[in-house]
RNA sequence: GCCGGAGUGGCGGAAUUGGUAGACGCACGGGACUUAAAAUCCCGAGGGCCGAAAGGCCCGUGCCGGUUCGAUUCCGGCCUCCGGCACCA
């Protein structure tokens, strides 16, 4: 009956006029109201996208060309985070050089996201490997290393042994690498770090701002993890300085029992050295040591201590407590050392259990004393502080912990203090595939910068991957060759290249002066564009890459390059893309590895961008994962196409000039109003919705014969606006089909008149005691009265108001009515 | 253990501030068109009970309770699932 449109033409059409009208283009020393509007950068990985890949994407577009059709400026970069370890996997495997096998992705990911009909400003593309782009990491570097916020450390490190390189602290999973799954060993290493613990407080005072998902800002509170208390000395008769312990309840100084030190604790070795058992304590040094992370915090792992048989003094009762060391002393976090008070702490309890350790419970309440004999696990919050001199009868509490960080600090014994959970961010790697650092190592000089006239410290192009083992950069003599800036005299150049989330932290600023080779930012277009008003990307960045963004945009902030603190304003992180695994049997997330995807290039090639895009923002709210149905592709497809018989058949018409009333034109309104909310809110399924009843609408108007084809072609001009956002190509193809030189995109976003949203006539709900019984027709605002004797004399009300008594009835307004009766 | 989120037909989901629960779509059943099929269009449908039918009644948004004229929505107590963190002192 009716052609089906011809999607393949089309599309092309529609996305080479685009490119040719550089319509994306934005130039953005430009003044005007912007819209920044941001799809976090992807890695350009070997395997071709998936549409599970697709949702961020066309959920991106949709929400640019929304905002770009409501008036602002409206900008939409996209570039590449060119850098890492698959492209040198790749490269090792099979020889090709990771630029080349990078490019190639590249090219590949770009096509496949211009056949999905996205804009973007493609003048303004970047690649992380780029050297004018990774030089202003090392420019950055430098700066921060000038200002201490750059520095190298020997330190017990995560490193991977499959991807052969250390890792930070946050790509650490379950204390397995979250690229290769291997478990990380512990090795002590000299690494070059981020002092992002110096933005800690920052850092999280700027989350309270954010529209971000809540969820997102709690993982980041929770890896922050700030925790008060107070830092307390403990004397060490063997040894000429005091140890530190970190405690957030220094209110149980007084039932501390034992000092327990990490293994790592400088302490330790040096009461080794003091000891007659010296080996024993070394050994049991060696042993934690070599345990895996996995291994020492695994759930249920077994503590371990050593009695050092040395003493120190609790500042408090002035008692002798034995020191241990203890593998479940962390070394990285507080100070390395505790202070047990198994009483009241459930780790120290279950420590004091195994070893033998003296219980004294310093809180008691009114009806009982804790027999340390009698229990079974340590009790935190209970009843008030007795055995601890003055501070006896202060109860469990804010007050408890007030007056003992008070008391120490008076007595020169400790002060106050903030632990933080998080660390420095580790930034060196030992691969090649990453930026190099600029750094170089003199005998005489030490480690020194390059200098900035030398930057970029390029990537050595003439490096062997295959069967070569470790970093390629070490085996590079024209690379690690150098003259110290310093000295002059013959130096090595660093050989360790920057973590990839470096490149991920700035990329946003770099898209405003993409090809300024004279400043890493342009503080003014910075003023002008930060922050992202809209970051779209996945959850799995909710800790990594925002936190370094946000960490680096207050760097650059300090150094003055950059208005803002937070980079962006908004966050979505879409839902995961499910599907029937037909191996499994079970819904499970769309990947390559389980073999359950869907590429986009055969549905293209069936059924259009436009029917994949509808379809991906019609599957369910954006924000849940949403399980992908072959069917349900079926069914964008025939709504697009019965928007496209629909504009055949008004084609030839023109288009009323004005909105009457009309119960099309309030069906017309109406939807305005409806899409406009939704899209507001990311909701395009339920805009979909509204459209499907719009098109439903003018159709049967049209049928019915109750409006002319000019006010149906009318109607139909809004509808293919409003769903422009959504199927940008057949809307378009229509746009011009109905005679117009503008594009589409160009156009305003239509707007309502909020009387001509409504309907004259609404249903009024008659319930009788909260049941509904009846629906009445009535005039918009007709009043209780009305209502109340229409609701008397309805034939289907009657019978449940007979031989009652209307005790009382609630009114409101165009809804209902309810008669209260006994 | 702590934090965050979710639970509605056969399925995806809707119901913006408490006011007709199930919009829209998929799948399904029936019909129209067709020699036939595909495609398309129209109609139907939460469950149970009564009725020849028209229609009517009861139940129903994870479970139990509360507030209210009225609760998917608010409050209290649970259950289940998903995600994050977790020997962080």
């Amino acid at each position: 009956m009716s052609e089906k449109f011809n999607p393949a033409e089309i599309d092309g059409k529609w996305q080479r006029r685009w490119d040719d009208r550089k319509v994306a283009y934005v130039d953005t020393a430009s003044p005007g109201e912007k819209f920044y509007m941001l799809n976090m950068f992807p890695y350009p990985s070997g395997s071709r996208l998936h549409v599970g890949h697709g949702r961020n994407y066309i959920l991106g577009d949709a929400l640019y060309r929304r905002e770009r059709m409501g008036g602002r400026v409206s900008f939409n970069p996209m570039g590449w985070d060119a850098f890492g370890l698959p492209a040198e996997n790749a490269a090792i495997a099979s020889g090709v050089h990771p630029r080349e096998y990078t490019m190639a992705n590249i090219a590949r990911m770009k096509e496949q996201l211009r056949s999905l009909g996205l804009l973007y400003d493609w003048s303004k593309e970047l690649a992380s490997c780029d050297p004018r782009y990774y030089k202003w990491n090392q420019w950055l570097f430098l700066r921060m290393w000038e200002r201490g916020l750059a520095y190298r450390k020997t330190a017990p490190v995560n490193w991977c042994p499959g991807c052969r390189t250390v890792l930070a602290n946050e790509q650490v999973v379950d204390g397995r690498c979250d690229r290769s799954d291997d478990p990380v060993e512990i090795r002590d290493l000299t690494q070059w770090f981020f002092r992002i613990t110096d933005y800690a407080d920052r850092l999280l005072a700027g989350l309270e701002g954010l529209e971000w998902p809540d969820r997102v800002k709690t993982m980041q509170r929770n890896w922050i993890g700030r925790s008060e208390g107070a830092e307390i000395l403990f004397r060490v008769p063997a040894l000429a300085e005091p140890v530190a312990v970190f405690t957030t309840r220094p209110d149980t100084l007084f039932g501390a029992t034992f000092l327990a030190l990490a293994p790592e604790h400088p302490a330790a070795s040096a009461l080794a050295a003091k000891s007659p058992r010296r080996d024993e304590i070394l050994a049991f040094i060696e042993r934690v040591r070599r345990e895996s992370r996995l291994e020492r915090e695994a759930e249920g792992a077994q503590k371990q201590g050593l009695d050092a048989g040395f003493a120190a003094i609790n500042p408090a009762t002035r008692e002798e407590i034995p020191i241990w060391l203890a593998n479940f002393v962390l070394p990285e976090y507080g100070t390395g050392a505790i202070m047990g008070v198994p009483a009241h702490d459930q780790r120290d309890f279950e420590f004091a259990r195994k070893v033998g350790a003296e219980i004294r419970p310093v809180y008691r309440t009114a009806e009982k004393e804790l027999d340390p004999a009698a229990m079974t696990q340590a009790e935190t919050h209970i009843g008030y502080l007795y055995r601890s001199g003055d501070w006896d009868g202060t109860p469990a509490g804010p007050e408890a912990i007030r007056k003992a960080v008070a008391w120490v600090e008076a007595k020169g014994v400790g002060q106050g203090k903030v632990g933080y959970r998080l660390r420095d961010w580790l930034i060196s790697r030992q691969r090649y595939w990453g930026t190099p650092i600029p750094a170089i190592h003199c005998e005489a000089c030490g480690v020194v910068p390059v200098p900035d006239k030398d930057l970029p410290v390029l990537l050595p192009e003439d490096v062997a991957f295959r069967g070569a083992e470790g970093n390629p950069l070490e085996k590079s003599e024209a690379f690690v060759r150098v003259n110290c800036p310093r000295c002059g005299r013959p130096a090595r150049r660093e050989t360790d290249t920057m973590d990839t989330f470096v490149d991920s932290s700035w990329y946003y600023l770099r898209f405003l002066n993409p090809d300024d080779a004279a400043k890493m930012v342009d503080p003014a277009r910075v003023a002008h564009w930060m922050p992202v008003d809209q970051y779209v990307g996945g959850i799995e960045h909710a800790i990594l890459h925002l936190l370094y963004a946000r960490f680096i945009c207050r760097v650059l902030k300090d150094m003055g390059l950059v208005s803002v603190e937070e980079p962006f304003a908004r966050l979505f992180n879409q839902g995961m893309i499910t599907r029937l695994n037909p191996t499994t049997g079970k819904v499970e997330k769309m990947s390559k590895s389980r073999g359950n995807t869907v590429s986009p290039d055969e549905l293209i090639a069936r059924y259009g961008a436009d029917t994949i895009r509808l379809y991906t923002l019609f599957i369910g709210p954006p924000e849940k994962e949403s399980e992908w149905s072959e069917e349900g592709v079926v069914g964008a497809w025939r709504f697009l196409n019965r928007v496209h018989e629909l504009c055949g058949r008004v084609a030839g018409t023109a288009p009323a000039a004005k909105t009457s009333d009309t119960p099309l034109a309030r069906l017309e309104h109406r939807t305005i109003q409806r899409v406009t909310a939704d899209a507001a809110r990311f909701h395009f399924h339920t805009a979909i919705a509204a459209l499907m009843e719009f098109q439903r609408g003018i159709a049967e108007a049209l049928d019915d014969g109750q409006e002319t084809p000019a006010a149906a072609r009318r109607a139909a001009e809004t509808l293919i606006k409003l769903l422009h956002p959504i199927a940008p190509h057949l809307t378009e193809e229509w746009w011009e089909r109905f005679g117009h030189e503008t594009l589409l995109l160009e156009t305003r976003w239509p707007e309502f008149d909020p009387e001509l949203a409504t309907t004259p006539r609404v249903t009024l709900v008659i319930q009788v005691n909260g049941k509904v019984r009846g629906k009445l027709d009535v005039e918009r605002g007709a009043g209780e009265q009305e209502a109340l004797s229409l609701a008397r004399c309805d034939e289907r009300i009657r019978p449940w108001l007979e031989g009652k008594e209307v005790a009382r009835a609630v009114f409101v307004p165009d809804r209902l009515l309810n008669l209260v009766v006994h």
